[in-house]
DNA sequence: GTTAGCACTCAAAATATTGGAGTGCTAACA
DNA sequence: TGTTAGCACTCCAATATTTTGAGTGCTAAC
C-alpha cells in the first residue's frame, strides 16, 4: 500500500490532534478538522489502512487511534525536513552578559525548561578536550597550596594541594613554579598532558616533588570533573504535568535519572556520537530513547559547538506526545546562538 | 483525664505499630502486642479515652486508630528525653579525608539519604559569618582579573572581574594589590566589610578604581552565594517509596522544593533560629513543618557548629510516619562528629 | 470512490453487593 | 470497680454488575 497525499494529511491531523489533547482521535474528529471534506466513513477506511501500515494504533477496539512510534517518526522526519532552513536570526537577550560559561549554561537550562515545560538538560563542554588557559598556585599555609586552573570558556576549577613538606617553599619559589606551569601547560587539554610533557616540566625545576604533586592534582581534578558536575538540569518536576508519565512510573524514573545524572551522561554521550556523524539535532521517540525503561518519553538533543572548538549538548525530555515542532525550533535557535555568543 | 502509665504504653504501641505498617491499628492488635495482657475490649476503652484526649484519631468509623500530630509529638518528646545521653562515640569513616568542606558535605548528604531512605539536605556554613582566609587576584588578560577567595573551611569562591581599563595594570601592580587586600580583609566576614574598611583600603592604594571594582566583586560574589548554591541535597526520589506522600501530592511538592531550593533555604533559616535558642535538634511534625503545604511530612533538623564558629544545618524530610528514633540517632551522631572532624 | 446506516465492541463511569475489620455498648464476672 | 465476652452496628475496600457512549467495521446505496 502507498502513503498517498490524503493519507499523509489524515495522519498529520491525527498526530497534531493527539499532541494537543492526549486523547485517542476518532474518525469523526478528523472528518471535521482535516479540511478534506470527507465523511467519517471514508476517514475510517483510510485510518484502517494507516493502521495496517503501522502508523497508528488502537489502544483497544472501539477507541480512536493514537500514533505509533513509527507514526511519530514519520511526523518528526517531515518536520525536520521543513525546518531545515528555518533557523532565523531572532536574537534573545540570553547571552547579553556572557562572562563565565557555567553561569550562562545554568541560565540557559532554566530558561529552556521554563519555555518548553519539559525537563531540560545542558552540558558544558567536555573538560577532556577543553584547553588550559591559565594556572595559578598560591601558598595558603606552610603545607598547603591553593591551585586554580582556568579553562577556555572561563571555566574555573580549584583544588587544594597538600604537600609533604620535603621541599620548603616561599613566595618567590611559588612564583617561579607558576611561571613554569603556565609556560609548559597553557593551551593544552588534559589529554595533551602526557608523560613526556611532565618529564619536560620536571627537568626545568628543582622543586620536582612539589611540581609533580601539583600536576597530579590538576589531572585528578579535571578527571573528577569529567563526570556529573558538568551536567546542568532543570524542570524535572515539569514531568508531573503529564499524567501518562505519572501513571506509568516513567516520571519517578526520570526524576531519579535527573538526581543521579549518570544516565544523563550516557544520553549525552550517545547524542554526541550521533552529532559527529553530522546530525546536529536528534529526536529519540519512545523505545528509541537511550534512557532505560522510558518508553513513554521522547528525547530531543542538540549539539552545539563554540568557535574555539568546545562542544556541548542541550536536551529536552518530555512525554512522547511533546510539542516536537516547538522544541525543535527552540533548540535549533539556541544552537545557532551559542555559536555566535562566543567568539 | 490523666495520661497514666498504661495509656502511655498503649499509645506507644499504637505509634510504633503504625510507623512499621502504615495501616490503622486496631484494638485486637494492641491486645496481642502491647505485652499488657488485656483483652481487646479493655484496650478499646483506653483507646476511646486516648482519642478523646487527642492523641489518636480514627480515619473513619470502624477503622483502627492512627496517631494524631499531638500523638507523634508526645512520642517524639519522649524519645528526645531518653536519647539525650545516648550520643555514643562510634566513629564513622566519613571524615577520613577532610580537605574541602564542600566535598565533605556532598558525601555527607548522600550518605544520609542512603542510610535513612528519606530526603536529605545539608547546608554549608553561612557565608555571611564565614571569614576570609586568603584572597588572590591574577591578571588573565588586559581587561580581566581572576578573583579567588578562600574562606574558612577551605571553601573557595572564584569570579572574574572585568575592568574598565582606565588604570593600567601589570604583574607587579597586581601583586601589590593582592598584598593590600589580604592585609586589610583577611579574617573578616562579609558583614565586617564596612564602608569604613573600604575607605581604609582605598586610602592605601593608587589603583582606587581597580580595588573598588574588586571589593564590589567580592561582596557581590559572597552575597550571591548566600543563597542556593550552599544547599546540598540528595535522595529526593526516596519520597516515592511512601505511597501516602505520592497519593496526596506532597511528593511532587517536595521534589519541586528540592529542585528550586528556595523553600529549603527558609527551612534552614527557621531551624537555625530555633538552634540559637539552645535546641540543637528540631522535629517538625506535619503542620508544624516550615515547608508549605506538606502536612503529611515531618522534618528533622540538626544544627552543627564547627570549632571555628562556623554553623550549618543537616536535615531529613520524610513521611509523618518516619522512623524518628533512627533519624534522631543518626543526626545526633553526625552532629557530634562534625564538631570533632574540624579543629 | 464516497457515504449513510446499523449492529457491534469495549473501556470507563456509575451503581450495587459483599466481606471483614473494627467499633461501642451492655451485661456479666472477679 | 476494673475487666471481659458477646453482639449489633458501621463503613471502607474489594468485587461484581450495569449503563453509557464513543468509536469501529461492514454493507448497501448513491
Amino acid at each position: 500500500m502507498e502513503l498517498d497525499q490524503r493519507k499523509v494529511v489524515i495522519l498529520t491531523t491525527i498526530i497534531k490532534n493527539y499532541l494537543e489533547t492526549g486523547e485517542p482521535v476518532g474518525s469523526r474528529t478528523i472528518s471535521k478538522y482535516s479540511g478534506l471534506n470527507l465523511s467519517s466513513a471514508t476517514i475510517r477506511n483510510e485510518m484502517s489502512d494507516l493502521e495496517e501500515m503501522g502508523y497508528i494504533v488502537q489502544p483497544h477496539t472501539s477507541a480512536g487511534r493514537i500514533p505509533s512510534d513509527k507514526g511519530y517518526r514519520f511526523y518528526v522526519d517531515q518536520l525536520m525536513e521543513n525546518h531545515k532552513h528555518e533557523i532565523d536570526d531572532v536574537k534573545t537577550e540570553m547571552f547579553e552578559k556572557v562572562d563565565r560559561l557555567e553561569t550562562t549554561l545554568k541560565t540557559l537550562v532554566r530558561n529552556l525548561a521554563e519555555n518548553t515545560k519539559y525537563a531540560a538538560v545542558v552540558t558544558g563542554p567536555s573538560i577532556r578536550t577543553n584547553k588550559i588557559k591559565f594556572i595559578q598556585t598560591s601558598l595558603v599555609d606552610a603545607r598547603r597550596l591553593l591551585l586554580v586552573v582556568m579553562m577556555q570558556g572561563n571555566i574555573v576549577k580549584t583544588s587544594s594541594v597538600v604537600l609533604d613538606g620535603a621541599e620548603e617553599l616561599d613566595f618567590n619559589r611559588v612564583l617561579s613554579i607558576n611561571m613554569l606551569l603556565n609556560d609548559v601547560l597553557n593551551g593544552l587539554s588534559v589529554e595533551d598532558i602526557t608523560e613526556g610533557r611532565i618529564g619536560q616540566l620536571l627537568a626545568r625545576t628543582s622543586y620536582k616533588g612539589t611540581v609533580k604533586t601539583i600536576v597530579d592534582s590538576i589531572l585528578n581534578m579535571l578527571d573528577i570533573n569529567l563526570g556529573e558536575s558538568q551536567i546542568y538540569t532543570s524542570g524535572a518536576t515539569n514531568i508531573f504535568k503529564y499524567p501518562e508519565l505519572v501513571d506509568s512510573d516513567n516520571a519517578s524514573k526520570l526524576i531519579s535519572a535527573f538526581e543521579t545524572k549518570d544516565e544523563l551522561a550516557s544520553l549525552v554521550k550517545e547524542s554526541q556520537e550521533q552529532a559527529d556523524g553530522k546530525k546536529p539535532i536528534q529526536v529519540y521517540i519512545g523505545e528509541e530513547s537511550p534512557l532505560q525503561n522510558m518508553s513513554d518519553c521522547s528525547v530531543i538533543t542538540a549539539n552545539y559547538e563554540l568557535g574555539n572548538g568546545l562542544k556541548g549538548t542541550i536536551g529536552v525530555i518530555g512525554p512522547k506526545r511533546m510539542d516536537y515542532e516547538k522544541v525543535l525550533e527552540i533548540l535549533s535557535k539556541l544552537q545557532s546562538e551559542m555559536d555566535q555568543a562566543f567568539q
